[in-house]
Parts: C-alpha cells; structure tokens; sequence
RNA sequence: GCGAACGUAGCUCAGUUGGUUAGAGCGCCUGACUGUGACUCAGGAGGUCGGGGGUUCAAGACCCCUCGUUCGCCCCA
C-alpha cells in the first residue's frame, strides 16, 4: 500500500480516540480548577535557549531529543518538549511576581524525537499544573494532591503507585554528587557502559541502573540522606506529613531521580506496571533554581505533566457522547419542512442528525448505526395534519406527534 | 542511539515443503423491502501481499536494503 502516512511517531486523532484524550483533559481541567489552577496557554515553540539552558544541556530531551529548526531570522527556534520552561519564560516575560503564588493548569502537544513505541511517541499530549512563587511545602502537597485526585477521578489510581522521593536543595545535592561522583570513580571499572556515560551526565541516574554488576556497587554507595541539610529533610519530612494527613498513599524511593537538571528538593512519580517500558503517568518535582536559570528574580516553583495518551491508555471508558434524533423526510415537499424544523430544533438545543439522501430505509440503518435516541418521519400524511411521526428506537414504538409540540415532546425523551 | 520480532482487503486474520485467476469473518455498497432500524437472505465493490532490488522456469513465502509498528535497553509523559 502505499497510501500517504503520516509522519514517524505521530497518530491521527480520529473521534472514538479523540474522546478518550477530551475525557482525560476535562477531567483533569475540572479539578484543576476545583483546587485554584487556571488553565492558560504558552505558544508550540519557544527560543531553543528557553528549554537548553533549563533543562540542562547534557539531558537526554537536550542533547538528542528536540525537534530544533532555524526560523527564516536566523534564530534556534525549538518545539516544546515540555511545559515548564514555556510556562516559566511566561511568567517572566509578563511580569507576573507580584501574582504569586501563580497557579496554573495547561494542555496541549509536546514534541521529542525518540524511537516510538507503545506511549511513547514523537507528537504527544501532556497535561500539565505549575505553581509558582511558592516555597512553602503545603504547595508540594497540593500539587501532587492534585495529581492523585484526578487519577482518582478517571479511574487509574488503583493501577497507580505514588513514588516519592527528595533531590535536596542545591547545596545538599551537590554535595552528594561530589561524594557519589567520587565513589563510582573507584569503581570505574565495574562499571556498565550506560553507567560510565551517566558518571559524567547525571551520577545520580546511576543509582537507578538495571544492570546487575551496577547494582552491587551501588549497594555499598553513599546514601543521599547523610548529604541533606536538615532545612531539606525537614521540608521534605513536612511534604510526607502532609500527604499523610491526606490519606494519599506513597512509596519512599531513594533512588528515584528526574533526568532534567532543573529540580530540587521533592521529586515524585506516578507508576503504572500496565504500559511496558512507560511507567510514569504523572510526573514531576520542584524547581526552585529554574526561574532564575532564565534571567527572572529568584522564584521557587513547582509542578508536574502528565502524559494524555497513556492516561487515556488506563482510564475509564470517556462518557458516551450526545445521542442524536434522526430525522428523516418523505417526499420532496417534506424535504423543505424538515429542512426548516432541523434548523429550529437545533437552535433549540437538540442533537439533529439528518442524511442528505437516502430512502427511508437506508436513513433508518443510517440513525441506527449512529446510536440515534429517536427518529422523526415527516411525510405527505404527516404534512397536511401539522404532525410527525416520533418514533422511539429504544422501545420500537412510535407515535403521532403535533410539530407545535415537537421540540419539547424530545426534550422530555432525551 | 543499541538489540529483537512483525508488516496479506477499511478492521481482525488464514494462506501447506516456493507452483494456475491470493481467501475467510466483520465492515462497506446494492437489492429482496419505492414510509420504518437493530434480524434474515441474495449479489457486489475493495489487494501493485508496506516499498525497492535479488535468487528462481516460478516468490505473499527465500536473500539484501528501506519504511513503518511492536517489545526490551537508554530515557521519559
């Protein structure tokens, strides 16, 4: 076949699917709002510099990762690979400081160029809530209270793990880094190839390795908790507290790390073990350094981005859409009627489905298949007496209907 | 970026050790039923077997390349 196809690692949204990711982001832009966060929007691409220099260039999404082009300006222009760097260059490009804490909720398409395969794709869709302006840790508790309730809301949570974990702030965390950067040193030579990369990438990754001979040197490896300075693991203490307190349930994982250099202190990830290789759900952190990275006065910051495709993978079926009434004209002088009376029924609110051709059989078949409530015949008969014929096909019954008293007879049906 | 499996009709899949005009179910179209669907029956359309090259008298089957999907790694949502 060759047939034109769409473009490696991209998918047409055709309407079944379509509903399922609507059903996802509605659920998830309702409770956003029940908890505070506005939605807003930030454009598909930014300057190549907004996501380089706060991701992190030795990050994977960085170095490999981006859908980069040149504009006819001559300037780096990057499709976004995520919403926090867009969300954050906002806040500072329109001077939102005094707007504090600045809560939002955001969706829409993010952009890597990766080896697809199942949730995981080059054009994706995230939802995604920032809290910005907040160092206190009710706000860590809120955000992932927010994550939980709408995996609750669509029917996930109970194939969900909440893991949790803290990065420390900077001072914490680099100490760490130096001592744990030392310690692999030693053992270089035991170390897996994809660790040996990490030493010089992100050393903490290593403590998350697969491989084997990895995990036993890691055994004897300096434990982050000796680093943390006690500002850090009492804010993270008050985190776990609090998210006790709300009865939301979380794994404590020490070897849990997020891949861009931007966070700090919390750090959590929703799991599934029902998509392969793509665990995370719902993932994210703290980033207290990120608005100062991009040129703004020192701001914390945090929040997370959920993966619509792979919510959408694991959630409840999406509510069936409106079912329609068909209604369908018998004759060429009833063509005109029901022209008129489709047009008023619908500015009155009601889901009117009418063929452009077809008898009445075929238009039968036609209301049928699309899951129609009723139909409405309109015919010769029907036209000099001022009625119609409703007929329920739920029930297979029907009756003569004035047209005067049409619209509500459907309101009452539906 | 690395390793592996798979690719036959719109969809799900058959297709013997290479051997005439490549099949089924579902779906679609038409009719039985020119004013009545979800049932039934009878017909019909739809395929350059993902694409390109090679081996052979002969390739959907075998070989190479390529594109795509899937699984694992890496990484992430």
């Amino acid at each position: 076949m060759s047939l034109p196809q769409p473009v490696r690692g991209t998918h047409d949204l055709l309407p079944e699917e379509f509903a399922r990711h609507a059903h996802v982001q509605g659920t998830a832009r309702e409770m956003a709002a029940r908890f505070g966060y506005a939605e807003m929007a930030t454009p598909i691409f930014e300057f190549t510099e907004v996501f380089a220099r706060t991701m992190g260039e030795s990050s994977d999404v960085v170095s490999k990762e981006m859908y980069s082009f040149e504009s006819r300006s001559g300037e780096s222009m990057t499709l976004r690979p995520e919403y926090t760097a867009g969300i954050c260059r906002a806040f500072i490009s329109n001077g939102l400081q005094q707007n504090v804490p600045f809560k939002v909720f955001a969706a829409g398409p993010m952009f890597r160029y990766e080896r697809p395969q199942k949730g995981r794709q080059r054009q994706f869709h995230q939802i995604d809530v920032e809290c910005i302006g907040a160092a206190e840790a009710k706000a860590d508790i809120e955000v992932v209270a927010l994550g939980a309730a709408i995996l609750d809301a669509l029917g996930v949570m109970e194939k969900c793990t909440l893991e949790i974990n803290t990065l420390g702030d900077t001072e914490s965390r680099q100490a760490y880094r130096a001592a744990l950067v030392d310690y692999f040193n030693d053992h270089k030579s035991s170390l897996s190839q994809d660790s040996l990369d990490r030493l010089t990438r992100n050393p903490l990754r290593i403590l998350d390795s697969k491989d084997k001979g990895d995990r036993v040197i890691v055994e004897q490896a300096p434990i982050f908790t000796d680093y943390l300075n006690s500002y850090s693991s009492d804010f993270f203490d008050e985190v776990l507290e609090g998210l006790s307190l709300l009865g939301i349930e979380y794994h404590l994982n020490r070897r849990l790390v997020r891949g861009l250099d931007y966070y700090t202190h919390t750090a959590f990830e929703f799991v599934t073990t029902a998509l392969g290789a793509q665990g995370a759900v719902i993932a994210g952190g703290r980033y207290d350094g990120l608005i100062e990275t991009l040129g703004g006065k020192p701001t914390p910051g945090i929040g997370w981005a959920g993966g619509i495709e792979r919510l959408a993978m694991l959630a409840d079926e999406a509510p069936a859409a409106v079912r329609p009434v068909a209604l369908i004209p018998v004759g060429e002088e009833a063509d005109a009627v029901a022209a008129k009376l489709a047009h008023q029924l619908r500015k009155d609110g009601i889901s009117i489905e009418m063929a452009f051709k077809g008898n009445v059989g075929k238009r039968m078949k036609r209301a049928n298949k699309l899951n129609a409530r009723a139909a409405i015949l309109i015919g010769e008969d029907e036209l000099v007496r001022d009625v119609c014929t409703l007929r329920d096909l739920d029930q297979g019954e029907q009756s003569e209907v004035p047209l005067a008293s049409l619209s509500s007879a459907l309101r009452r049906l539906l």
